[in-house]
DNA sequence: CCGATTTAGTAAACCGATTTATCTACACCT
DNA sequence: AGGTGTAGATAAATCGGTTTACTAAATCGG
């Protein structure tokens, strides 16, 4: 059983497998209604299941394209993910979803494993470590959209957020406040929406006249996060207000400030760039810096959709606003 | 360019086809080591890669296995998903993710289409709505492994929580805090799930003594749900305490009370089905029971890698306990 | 030196569809 | 009658690998 192919399908019926082929792809112009029926009756007989390696082979094109998030279990991607999927979904395309773990050589292998599965096309929230590879695929003219994350000196489409800008607002916020300590606590400045998210909150003091001052700025790997919030929260001026570059290592200084048992609100205001579920149930005021995935899922989307299609636009870079919660 | 073949490397290297194809899949048995390094070099001099359409087409295998989730959003979905995925790249398989949004005709048509695609499994968190074609894999020896849910009258592995259990723990602890009126509220009973957790939780309080009230049990869709937590808290018996069956269920409630200004600990206690991200940060004292998703990904993973490599065990379920946090 | 065995490599069938060029009736027209 | 058109269906090539069966040359034992 479990083996019933083309061929099986046009003996039953009495035809030859093109004309079954031509059936199955709708290619109606020059069919009899008895042979249609014939065949109608065969395949239901049979129980045909087509075999879209099979065509895929032929046709040179999978209907599926590849999703390569750097982390699966940040809810933006799976935001962005399902609304890609959902488009995927309406226009008869597969999406095979891959989690890099912000390792390049992870995304490396991975990349590569979906084009040798001649996946159609490939949507990437980019580690940035891998210029060579993203160079030569669009050399190639394969099609790619990059998410989240810009890519410097690479003519490619790409959808992000206006990093910058909403933390330049939301730093902006705390200085018109009256907070003067301001911390910033960010991972290892390896991608652009961190680098960006530091250059806003360096501009909204700068514009403010206020100094930049080094020791109010963490920069380091979520391992050593904790013993840097210690140095932090013992300096002399001690911050008044903090900015979470992300959700993760909102979690760390979430975590770090329950075990000192620092309260919100008098001690301390919260910004984080990310929404978190559940965000708003908190009597925390937290301000939550949200992205629009959704919106963003869509249009990486249906960028990849138009190059898949051959529509040849130019690459552009779409800037999607934040909304500060 | 990018259409590089086995013939192209074969004739660049001055071999037969079949030679190249030995050499890349390490079989080295009868090589000559010139041979050998004239397809190497014959292989980098054109930037081949090889497809593994062709290859899958005549091997019968695609080292793709499909996860047909109820919800990706749901953060218990991706945790699983990420242990799946996990396992597989250990394994070289790929795991391509489907939402079925909890649509049996979404879940049928993802089932459908993974099966064309040639997949060598599936992982399905089950609407519970398609039972015939549950039915029909499972008979055919297609490998297959359930999620979360049960499905009744089907021999199939199946990796699932300890739901009644929990359930009835967290709603003991209540009773032996003192509370009288414990609501519960719940999506329709349409999965297990909900129908196990009902289940504790009758269960709980008939062995405490108490009478099960039909009054303080919601089950209601999302829509509906806050109506009827209006009609809840404006009972004679108003709730002491609540479970909410799962953490969308939570979101509605949580709103809820923030929107009516009820305080939780004082006037009313929380226990939720599911972990949310994030949850230890609150302050707020609300029980939540996580089921431990990553184990469960793994078994699960583990039990399709056995069917695709034809373990032949027979099916069996695997219930996981889950902790009360 | 001969037959047997080992080493090295290849031709060709195959996987299951799609697609192109072709072929056969038969009707229609002049 | 002969040429043209058209509806209906098909044979065969193709996609890019894998795999089996086979051949040719080198090696070996006695």
């Amino acid at each position: 059983m479990e083996k019933v192919t083309m061929a099986d399908v046009a003996k039953a019926a009495g035809v030859s497998k093109s004309t079954v082929s031509q059936y199955l792809n709708n290619r109606f112009e020059y069919m009899g209604e008895k042979t249609k029926l014939k065949i109608q009756e065969a395949i239901e007989e049979l129980g045909y299941q087509p075999n879209f390696i099979a065509r895929s082979l032929k046709q040179k094109r999978t209907s599926m394209v590849g999703i390569i998030v750097a982390n699966i279990t940040h809810y933006f991607s799976t935001e962005i993910s399902r609304a890609i999927e959902d488009f995927c979904h309406t226009h008869d395309l597969h999406a095979i979803v891959c989690n890099a773990d912000d390792d390049p050589e992870k995304e490396k292998k991975y990349i590569e494993m979906l084009r040798a599965k001649q996946v159609d096309g490939l949507i990437i929230f980019p580690t940035g470590q891998n210029n060579d590879l993203y160079e030569s695929m669009v050399r190639q003219g394969y099609p790619v959209v990059f998410v989240d994350r810009r890519v410097e000196n690479l003519e490619v489409f790409s959808v992000i957020t206006d990093n910058a800008e909403s933390t330049y607002k939301a730093v902006q916020h705390f200085i018109e406040q009256g907070h003067q300590n301001i911390a910033f606590v960010v991972q290892p400045l390896k991608v652009s929406t961190r680098i960006d998210r530091l250059a806003g909150y360096k501009k909204a003091l700068v514009d403010a006249g206020l100094e930049v001052n080094p020791n109010l700025i963490i920069e380091a790997s979520i391992s050593d996060m904790k013993s840097e919030l210690e140095r932090l929260f013992s300096l002399e001026g001690k911050p008044t207000a903090l900015f979470a570059a992300n959700d993760r290592v909102f979690l760390e200084v979430g975590e770090f400030l329950k075990e000192k048992g620092i309260k919100l609100d008098n001690e301390l205001e919260l910004a984080v760039f990310d929404n978190i579920p559940f965000a708003h149930l908190l009597d925390a005021p937290i301000s939550f810096i949200t992205q629009p995935a959704t919106e963003m899922g869509k249009k990486a989307a249906e960028l990849l959709f138009g190059q898949i299609n051959k529509e040849n636009n130019p690459p552009e870079v779409f800037v999607f606003p934040s909304e500060i919660l």
